[in-house]
DNA sequence: GGACCAGGATCTGACGTCTTA
DNA sequence: GTAAGACGTCAGATCCTGGTC
């Protein structure tokens, strides 16, 4: 820092060091950058130098320069949501150890709001993007076409993207079905998210297919679907379970809902599990707390942040990276529900 | 985009408008800001022109020129956490309506770690930040010499910050001890964050000297310290009931501690309220939903957010705007605990 | 008919860094 | 080790053109 004629704080500049060493910019550019062709005493005097001023470089025009400043895009829905809050600190974690940083922002599911969203990011001009494509299966944002690399996660995106990393949700619904099945509960339901988005169209579908297998219908006035928060799953599951008392498992789109039917079976006055039997999904952290502690599905959420931000970083280094596609499979974790 | 003559996408600039306008560079970056010395028929076409293009501004460059990127930085302990959640919410439903963009990052409450994020935001020339200081009691970083405005939420900082938007933790731990005296309680203990941190700091302290001012000893070896985790908050809590069997009262430093709290009562089998009661802190959206659901000390989480990062604009904007500290008062939410 | 004016567009240079010679 | 120039944008000064008094 620095204070300037007109008593206003400015930042320091390379010219700044480069007056005080009695050396040109260019030299003391390269000393800072720990290059070899320059003199080993006048490199450390350099950068004693900036150490002392307190010298920050200037990104921007570092960007502006090298095409390049070290950030990743990340576009996800929620920020407030335990799921996409562990995938982010994967991604975050991966990125760092690269010397990249994430500039991480929400969608809220909107579809406009997530194009406004990636044209910030462009107009930053990030190295690459990690996008969890809100409403998938109505999206027709066109990532390949951004300008720079992207992998999706989560969803795969309508355009069936270049390269995803994904956590297999038919497979979610058939471990759901088989685990129903194999506890002999013979009349099931579904609290499903009422987006538009393939991980609850693909759990629904695996579930309600397999479960046909095992001779076990899925009656259509047991299947609902609602805002991805506790209330609108207590209100929807107070609903269904006056209506139809039959009712003996429900697979839960995600945790959070979860939450909340778990609360309105309490409520209820019906007890868990020997009335009723729940299953979420994404196993976040908190489920294993709740009282009764929840059965879920496992997603592995930090690995999946992690390693897609750690191919993603590959795809920026070396253009000629092979592209991958990556489903992880989901692991069923039983708890007292 | 743009294919240039390597083969290579390239951003469109304004100098390619330009040419397919006509016009000068000059020309093309006042029609796109829409200024209003420039002919009503060039304008249109010269923004037709971008649209069909797909122009997309590069910030940096921006940047370099303006002084300003339009970036608020953030600095949060962590993402993963639905108290900090609610607020970047805030600041970030605030600021984008202000037209800036928020590159928040988390510390992870490690010194070291918040000084190179703060390196970080610097080399991005953010326009201002938002910092809650880690481990604040011991905290030396000093922000009024980062070159930028800022703003201190959640903790002071030790410094004394020019301006901070606080929750009062002491009156919190205030109205902790009046709720246990309320209800009769007299054996109360607290579990609280395990570093060193001013809010935990308050909360006890008031908590304590309210309770004397009752006549109820807060015993020392009823104050435990752990990490803010359900899990170590479920040990600490197990820990301390097997060895004290008396305590009928428990002050938890925050909602996701209380959580693990609750499970251990559940349990050791003993009952809420009649053999314990529980208080939380920060009224996270989950606590309603818990089972027993969860008596907690609202703060008012979003609004802090929103209003810090409306303050924070406004210095941006006007750098004489008065600096202000804003301290919001708790209050207390009775529910099954 | 010359001086003046305003609107509309252009020219020049600079921001801080880094690559090329 | 240096010097020169470029990256993309934008502020400020400059230069037109045609119209008025």
């Amino acid at each position: 820092m620095n204070v300037n004629s007109g008593g206003v704080m400015a930042y320091i500049r390379l010219k700044d060091i480069a007056e005080k060493a009695n050396v040109s910019i260019n030299t003391v550019s390269r000393a800072l950058k720990d290059q070899d062709d320059i003199g080993v005493e006048t490199k450390k005097r350099i950068q004693e130098i900036a150490d002392d001023l307190g010298y920050i470089p200037n990104a921007s025009a570092s960007q502006l320069r090298t095409k390049s400043n070290k950030m990743i895009g990340v576009v996800i829905t929620h920020m407030d949501n335990a799921f996409y809050a562990r995938i982010l600190q994967g991604i975050n974690d991966a990125v760092a150890d690269l010397g990249y940083t994430i500039l991480a922002l929400s969608s809220g599911e909107n579809l406009d709001k997530e194009n406004t969203i990636l044209k910030t990011l462009i107009a930053n001009r990030v190295d690459g993007t990690i996008i969890v494509p809100s409403c998938d299966l109505e999206n027709t944002l066109d990532y390949d076409h951004l300008g720079v690399p992207h992998i999706t996660i989560v969803r795969k995106g309508n355009r069936n993207s270049r390269s995803y990393f994904i956590s297999d949700s038919l497979e979610s619904g058939r471990i759901a079905a088989r685990h129903f099945y194999s506890i002999g509960r013979k009349n099931p339901a579904y609290i499903g998210f009422d987006l538009p988005v393939s991980c609850n169209r693909d759990r629904l579908q695996g579930f309600q297919q397999n479960l046909e297998e095992f001779g076990i219908p899925l009656l259509s006035e047991r299947v609902m679907h609602c805002p991805a928060t506790h209330k609108a799953a207590y209100e929807q599951a107070t609903d269904l379970l006056r209506r139809d008392t039959k009712i003996d498992s429900i697979f839960v789109y995600n945790d959070i809902m979860s939450l909340g039917v778990l609360r309105a079976i309490h409520d209820l006055g019906l007890s868990i599990p020997s009335d009723i039997r729940i299953l979420g999904h994404d196993d976040i952290s908190d489920a294993h707390f709740y009282t009764p502690s929840l059965s879920s599905i496992r997603v592995p959420k930090y690995r999946l942040g992690y390693d897609s931000a750690t191919e993603l970083v590959g795809i920026i280094r070396d253009s000629s990276f092979p592209q991958r596609n990556v489903t992880y499979q989901p692991e069923l974790i039983i708890r007292e529900t």
